[in-house]
DNA sequence: TATGAATGAGACTTCATTCAT
DNA sequence: TATGAATGAAGTCTCATTCAT
């Protein structure tokens, strides 16, 4: 049989398997403090989890699709780019990305250690689809009119970069930094 | 008389545990893993080091003293400062941050857990510092008329966050992302 | 339901370090060692008790009870003490103290390492407890004539000196040596 | 050649050994607490003593010698024997006990590992040799009529206990226990 | 399904000993 | 002779995983 069990507390397991690998990356997170972060037992893990590896693997791959779904809504609306669209599209982009610190560090841990961990082509392919997505939206600001000529993927590139680099541009976790303060620079990656 | 302590040996030691802490972070990365790196017995690390974590935080804090010599060096050139000369600097930066990927990557783990390291505080200076230097160059750049009417601030944090994420844009190791890729998006962030 | 932590096990564990401690004293007796007498795994050693510091405190501090709980039976007896009953009590006391060969051992490391191990507190009381009894005994002695003019407090100091050294005053381990060999030197500390 | 070297910094490390050996037990002890306690450095106790076992074998044994000359110098007194001289006797062996703290601790160390401590026969040896001196004083004592009827052995047993036991039934380690409070007692044992 | 006692691989670290200087 | 850098055996302890309950 598959697996029937409760989804609710496998979730649990997941949420807290999240936060930990984020907070202290993948050696530090022991089974027994995911188990407690979860409010369950240790043993309950295995239950869920093939085993810690498995797990890790889950937190990695599960979030990606939540960003997908994020760039398709936007990807219908191409013909219908404006520039007011794409500040639009630049500022949740930045609050996405602000708000996923932890998910963030995963991903970095990942990336560094690409021999140990497979799972790192599901980040690849979901890094080229959201390049592919920037560089459209460029030839269309070009063709368009409401953004300057300017080379696609260097812009993908760029932009991406910036993405990833905002939360580690800061080592104070106090709130003070809004979004705002990078949307002005984001725009200007796009030569607005 | 006995041979004295060898800095080089030293050396050795703090390159194989700035390559492997960065490749693994801090837990994965055994100091039997950093010896054999470094071409010797593991005993010897603790010779040189007092202990792991005193290695992981000369790793850590080490570096920035090369970092702030290269900003220094260019602040004495402020006065003279052009657009010429800020286009070679960037170009600096970019190459610097584009060839320390395993320095960034331990740096991003410490930024990750400020709890656990308390060579954040370095690292929170040093940035600080750095973000103060942009900030002149984008006042003088305004003052002298090379650079557009900007928010120094902004341009800092943006610029940053821009070096720091460059290295994981992209997940393959090969070298075929040059500097000149990320060049001209660097300059748009200083409004160029 | 998982098993629970078996008192019995716990009591391995125990008599185990108690033994081993004795007879290498702290840092010759290993982990391993002790699982070993136990007849468990090593492991399971840390499942009882937080370390081997830990282990070795209650080794130290446990026994105490029971010799607390000897004199006190006794100690209500104080009124009807008589010429026969304090034999008795000599007795009792040579054969308890030649029988916890092992546990004077570990007593005797604490004494000589008061800096390193706390636990001496509980052993100077226990001291103190122990010569305040026999200074009773002394003193009732004393007055109800069956035991000649003394200083209590000399009394009770030697007495303890002589059942501490009773064990090391041979160092064949054959039990050839019974009680009787230092009952009569016993009685003839309180003056019989 | 046999060993020229400096006799005294043999001399030196043998009594940093006996002190430390002392007050920390054998496996606690390192050599280079030895070396700092003697004012070399460390590598320099191993061209004085083979190893770290050789040189606790004499800690353990050359102080023996010093009790036997104790002990001889009173055995050509036996036949002039009083009960004065015995009370001169008894209150330098109580000295003795009392001053010998430390080593009285490493026989303690080795009556307690007799299978790993071979040297435990030289401490046999002086055992028997004492108790052999004790019974002829008793005998003699007996013959003389200044000490009642004994059993030899019992005594010469008891009173060996009791100078061993002495220095452990306290663990102040205030000079406020004087002889004195020791002496009677001990005076008692041979019936006096 | 949930639990946690039992296990032992493997990490860090200490320290006796060797040996080049 | 004196030194101390180099080495690795061995100890303590952590923690992923198994499995009986």
């Amino acid at each position: 049989m598959a697996k029937p069990k409760s989804n609710e507390k496998r979730q649990q397991i997941f949420l807290a398997g999240l936060k930990l690998f984020a907070e202290n990356g993948y050696s530090k997170t022991t089974i027994k403090d995911i188990a407690q972060e979860a409010g369950i037992s240790f043993g309950t893990v295995f239950t869920y989890y093939e085993n810690k590896a498995a797990l890790f693997r889950i937190c990695v791959t599960a979030p990606l699709q939540e960003f997908r779904n994020h760039i398709h809504d936007a990807r219908e609306d191409m013909a219908s780019m404006t520039l007011i669209k794409l500040k639009n599209l630049v500022e949740q982009h930045i609050n996405f990305f602000m708000e996923r610190e932890h998910y963030l560090r995963v991903i970095q841990y990942v990336i560094g250690q690409p021999e140990r961990f497979k799972e790192i082509e599901a980040l690849d392919e979901f890094a080229n689809e959201f390049r592919k997505f920037i560089q459209d939206i460029v030839r269309t600001g070009v063709n368009k009119g409401f953004l300057p000529e300017s080379n696609p993927e260097e812009v993908s590139y760029g932009y991406l970069a910036f993405l990833m680099g905002m939360r580690l541009s800061f080592t104070d976790h106090a709130n003070a930094h809004q979004t705002s303060t990078f949307k002005n620079q984001a725009l200007r990656l796009f030569g607005v």
